[in-house]
RNA sequence: CGCGGAGUGGAGCAGUCCGGUAGCUCGUCGGGCUCAUAACCCGAAGGUCGUAGGUUCAAAUCCUGCCUCCGCAACCA
């Protein structure tokens, strides 16, 4: 027993349909850091981590990987090189690991479906509402204009759908007021965002169940309903606790949890449908939701295939688990977007690891070694030039803790490295070297060295959440035993041992050859790694001849307003009428180049609204990837082939 | 007129809420030191703070217009 505060903190799970990249680990590293933080700070931490292992996307996945759903994320999860091994690899220090297949929380999320369905708040309903038949699209009262479908115009009339539904709205007024109130979710930017975009233009219901795939927790009073994702995936916070099961506990102790870890796309979920879901429950609301930015490569957004040198995993066993995690948590503020580049990263670790920490715990060891075989006398000499560092160094504590609290890692960690830039230019000033050419300086000497591994066990202490490793050998070095650099004693100057014994041991971070490296990144990089897609199951020929795929000419081409995908094309099929095709290839074409080619569509699929025009078919494009970069060419047929002609 | 963020020395950022000498890290150049991982310490060069107006004794900071970039949403059959 014991009655320690406590600190209960999450990631998001993960949806294992791919790999994960740097992205993840950097939310992941950052709330590791936090837990490690807490705990050191005398917090009972629980760190909880986990996989969002349901959802069509993954059913699909599994599909065409010729596999089942549960074997394909078992192999991503835990399978060699999966999700497991890479928090491992990263040295995250989770108390607990959740899959949304594990059975007890299934059935937590069965008993919490059926409860909020008891208490009303889950209803079966329809996507219901107004029907336009031509547009096969629902609209709500609000979307109508004078009554009548918003796209086309025509007259709706009423239709329904089966589904579940959660009363979102019931709850719009107590979400929209604790948005507002105080520090539920940071940074306050996003306040503002949730309220405008979601809040205010009116929450409808959310439509809680889907009856179009089966890889997911499968509503038990209403065979053939799975439960929408995010109602599995949010109350994974909980269940992981023992929330409505027997086989986890925790929950009286940890909830509700200190602070949810997000990243900003999920904001949405956690901060608006999460809080109405525990109110819908009765539950208690978790203190705090953190939307961390994101890391963007070349100014853009990360793609999972934009190449393998931002694979957490070789960058790691190149520069290091603690190198990366250092980078990581330094280079970016938390709240906002960062530029992640090879250069920064190798620039970061020199810089700041390997000349200013590494240096200084080197050229500290290999002093006292050499002057005084390793271990300090005990006569002193104090001087008035130790006073400014260790003025810094005291307050360095207090300075830390204050933007620890705050989630602003990068600043912590700065405020720890000005007081080791402080260290070293106290060696400049003090000139050891000089002091050891007379017998008579050795009380001086003495003092200078003592002082600067002081100040080394004071950083590398602070340092401990985020580079837990190499503080771990830094400690050794420095004859600092790992139980005596605490949080208590990071704040007192001068409870190292007089007499200390130093330990000279292997380069902490050795410098990286910035040239060299950022070259064989670089060539890893060009190295192809074509992704080939499995061949699909076998369709008879009878239903490939049902695709009726035509040549056409381009009569026009133009872009769909306020679109930044679509194209508008006007096609000859050969049939005298002109028919208008939308296709999301904007990015790849230019309209004007367009008009006047020979084409290939499919013409037989049912009419399609997008972005309120119709579309009457679909034009055929090769699709692949090049370079990370999703690329796509149209079909286009020598112009000789006449409109019209089919292709079989 | 869907919502939001950003434009500051060569690079990456802080400063903007609460106007008043433009700051940090890296890089470059010069110097110092030799304990150390070609590291460390000192100094210098380099910015009309996207743009055009306005308010003010005074604007990176407040107001208005405009330009550029990015993200979200919508949209890829």
């Amino acid at each position: 027993m014991n009655d320690k505060p406590t600190f209960y903190i999450t990631t998001p799970i993960y949806y294992p349909s791919d790999k994960l990249h740097i992205g993840h680990t950097y939310c992941t590293v950052a709330t590791d850091t936090i837990a490690r933080y807490k705990r050191m700070c005398g917090y009972d931490v629980m760190f909880l981590t986990g996989t969002d292992e349901h959802g069509q996307k993954i059913e699909e996945k599994a599909n065409a990987a010729g596999v089942s759903p549960q074997q394909f994320v078992d192999g991503i999860v835990t399978g060699e090189g999966g999700i497991l091994d890479l928090w491992k690899l990263m040295n995250i220090s989770n108390d607990r690991f959740i899959r949304t297949t594990d059975d007890y929380h299934v059935e937590s999320i069965q008993r919490i479906f059926k409860k909020m369905y008891d208490n009303g708040d889950i209803y079966k309903g329809k996507y219901s509402g107004m029907y336009c038949t031509p547009c096969e699209s629902f609209w709500t009262e609000s979307q109508l204009i004078d009554g009548k479908c918003p796209d086309c115009g025509r007259e709706v009339h009423y239709a329904e759908e089966e589904a579940y539904f959660f009363r979102l709205s019931k709850y719009a007024g107590r979400v929209r007021e604790l948005l507002l109130s105080g520090e539920f979710l940071e940074p306050a930017s996003r306040v503002n965002e949730m309220i405008k975009n979601f809040i205010d233009p009116g929450l409808e219901d959310l439509c809680v169940s889907r009856t179009t795939f089966t890889w997911g927790v499968p509503v038990d009073f209403d065979e053939g309903h799975v439960v929408y994702v995010w109602v599995d995936a949010l109350f994974n916070y909980m269940t992981a606790l023992g929330y409505m099961n027997e086989s986890r506990d925790g929950l009286e102790k940890y909830w509700p949890a200190d602070v949810h870890m997000v990243g900003k796309e999920i904001v949405r979920f956690h901060s608006i449908i999460w809080p109405a879901m525990l109110m819908s429950v009765g539950e208690p609301l978790p203190k705090k939701v953190f939307g961390h930015g994101w890391l963007l490569l070349g100014g853009g957004k990360m793609s999972k295939s934009k190449g393998n040198v931002v694979d957490p995993v070789i960058l790691a066993n190149r520069y290091g688990v603690d190198a990366l995690r250092y980078f990581l948590m330094r280079e970016f503020p938390l709240g906002s977007d960062g530029n992640f580049s090879n250069e920064l990263l190798i620039a970061r670790i020199n810089a700041d690891l390997a000349n200013d920490l590494g240096n200084l715990l080197s050229r500290t060891v290999a002093m006292v070694d050499k002057y005084f075989g390793g271990t300090l006398p005990s006569e002193r000499c104090a001087d008035a030039a130790d006073d400014d560092l260790i003025a810094m160094a005291s307050a360095l504590r207090g300075k830390y803790e204050k933007l620890m609290d705050a989630f602003a890692t990068q600043d912590a960690l700065a405020e720890v490295f000005r007081v080791i830039s402080r260290a070293n230019k106290y060696i400049d000033e003090t000139s050891p070297w000089v002091l050891a050419k007379d017998e008579a300086n050795r009380p001086r000497l003495a003092s200078v060295m003592y002082n600067l591994l002081e100040t080394l066990r004071l950083t590398i202490s602070l340092l401990r959440p985020f580079i837990p490793d190499s503080c771990a050998r830094a400690l050794a070095q420095i004859g600092v035993e790992e139980k005596d650099a605490t949080w208590e004693n990071a704040a007192v100057w001068g409870t190292l041992s007089k007499n200390i014994t130093v330990r000279r041991g292997e380069t902490l971070f050795p410098r990286i050859d910035v040239n060299k490296e950022l070259a064989e990144l670089e060539a890893m990089k060009a190295e192809p790694k074509p992704e080939y897609k499995p061949v699909l199951a076998n369709v008879p020929i009878e239903d490939f001849a049902k695709c009726d795929m035509r040549v056409c000419k381009v009569l026009k081409c133009e872009p769909v307003k306020k679109s930044d995908r679509l194209l508008r094309f006007e096609l000859n099929d050969g049939s005298g009428e002109t028919r208008q095709i939308l296709s999301g290839i904007a990015k790849f074409y230019k309209p004007e180049a367009l008009v006047g080619k020979t084409v290939v569509a499919i013409l037989n699929l049912p009419t399609r609204k997008m972005m309120g025009l119709e579309s009457n078919g679909m034009l055929i494009s090769a699709v692949h990837e090049e370079k990370g970069e999703e690329a796509l060419n149209l079909l286009m047929l020598d112009d000789a082939v006449p409109a019209g002609a089919t292709l079989c």
